[in-house]
DNA sequence: TTTTCAATGTGTAAGATATACACAATAGTA
DNA sequence: TACTATTGTGTATATCTTACACATTGAAAA
């Protein structure tokens, strides 16, 4: 896969050049969550003897937001077309305390919208761009400190994936084609925080109809083998337009 | 009460000027709304010789955007210290389609972040600006054609709204302070579109246990006299932070 | 080969919650 | 004084949620 770039050559091109691509004053971060080994992973970028942070980037002069959104998210996974939603804008005059690019476009105040995305964590090839030395999958749980009030936005995109797990199967969206039931409990468990009942769960799950059990077992485990699932797309998605309700 | 103004004298110098005090490319626009006579109502401006459009406003550089939206209500409604709450950007490059101020830094692009706010109805006195002749309130199923994507905001406030109302209990926040059950029971069909069972909905409200009947009675109705009561702040308050669930 | 282990698959009963529903009381109006 | 439209109230049913235990099985260990 192609490395992609930023369209400029050099980072001091692009802090002397970006005003005349992008918006002032605008960025956009994405908080990118992933699911594996039974865990709630977040997509993070190191910046070259800096800080992590999250992906992020600016918003081009006739470019819709969510575009940009889209196209920063597939400089960083190689992904597009996957879900990605918007979910609030942050802009404290104060959060880019610390940053220092006296002069530059970039050393401005900025505002940035954050977007989460739910994305199949072995679909993702996670890319560093110009600017950071590295880019990899995080335990939630495990982050390390992030720059300005990243800390903060991811925060928040979590807290809306919790309550988006109430009218959205997320499993869909983390889970790789075919899963099992066990995975699809852990999956929630770890967004919600909390155990739940294997059987409840199982049976609220298969009553949404939205899941196919399939003839297949995963095996390779060290216990009984498991079914698989497979989402029912068609369903699926007309479940989405009318609106469903999960609760826990 | 004194008329509250831009920070400039004219519409020329505000266009002329207005760069210096405001974030470039972004705009804050606030769907208030309140509820009279049985109807959720949305409070509007008419530019002059213009369409209406929502109330809104520009980011100062060392602002919040939150201070942003308080300000921009505050100019509006006489009001501060309400229910105010970010819900969504928009920012398509051809939302500004018909605008056409060249050169003017209001010209450009715009991005604009919709806040939505719950206001007593009775408290407001609407208050147009240099920029508008007019400011009044609008039934929700009957508010005009607005300007670039204004309808589409507020739609999109309402929908918000719908949601919220399972977590919020916006009747303290839209109502005055003592009210009737019946009231309460219109406010929230409004929101939701349906008519609710007068029994039921009795029932859960009074099981959130934030609610006080009053000895007073509502009189003046054509009819027997319902009970008036009140929010029990208290209860509220800590409701809020441990987050409640009503549902329909 | 057998035993052990840890995880999977499954159903039912009790409790909580939501829904459907009807009649007596009353404040103002005619 | 009678009428009318609205308010106040409780119960039975259906639905949904929760709690809970044992037999099965695949792999690993003995």
């Amino acid at each position: 896969m192609a490395k992609r770039e930023l369209p400029f050559q050099s980072r001091q091109e692009f802090h002397e050049e970006g005003h005349r691509v992008f918006l002032p004053h605008l960025s956009v971060d994405c908080v990118i969550f992933g699911f594996h080994n039974d865990a709630l992973k977040v997509l993070l970028l190191k910046w070259k003897q800096g800080p992590w942070c999250l992906p992020g980037g600016f918003i081009k002069h006739r470019e819709s937001i969510d575009q940009s959104a889209n196209r920063i998210l597939k400089e960083r996974t190689g992904l597009d077309s996957i879900f990605l939603e918007q979910f609030y804008a942050f802009g404290d005059p104060a959060r880019e305390k610390g940053k220092r690019v006296k002069g530059a476009w970039i050393g401005k105040r900025f505002i940035t919208i954050g977007y989460y995305a739910l994305v199949e964590y072995s679909q993702v090839f996670p890319q560093p761009d110009l600017l950071s030395s590295e880019c990899r999958w995080w335990d939630v749980d495990e982050v390390p400190e992030l720059i300005y009030d990243h800390k903060e936005i991811m925060n928040k995109a979590l807290y809306t994936l919790r309550l988006s797990l109430n009218d959205h199967p997320v499993g869909y969206n983390l889970l790789p084609e075919k899963f099992t039931m066990p995975q699809l409990q852990k999956l929630y468990e770890t967004i919600l925080g909390e155990p739940l009942d294997r059987r409840n769960f199982q049976k609220q799950m298969l009553s949404l109809n939205l899941l196919i059990r399939l003839k297949e077992r995963k095996t390779g485990g060290a216990h009984k083998a498991p079914f698989l699932y497979k989402f029912d797309k068609k369903r699926y998605s007309s479940a989405l337009q009318t609106g469903l309700r999960i609760s826990f």
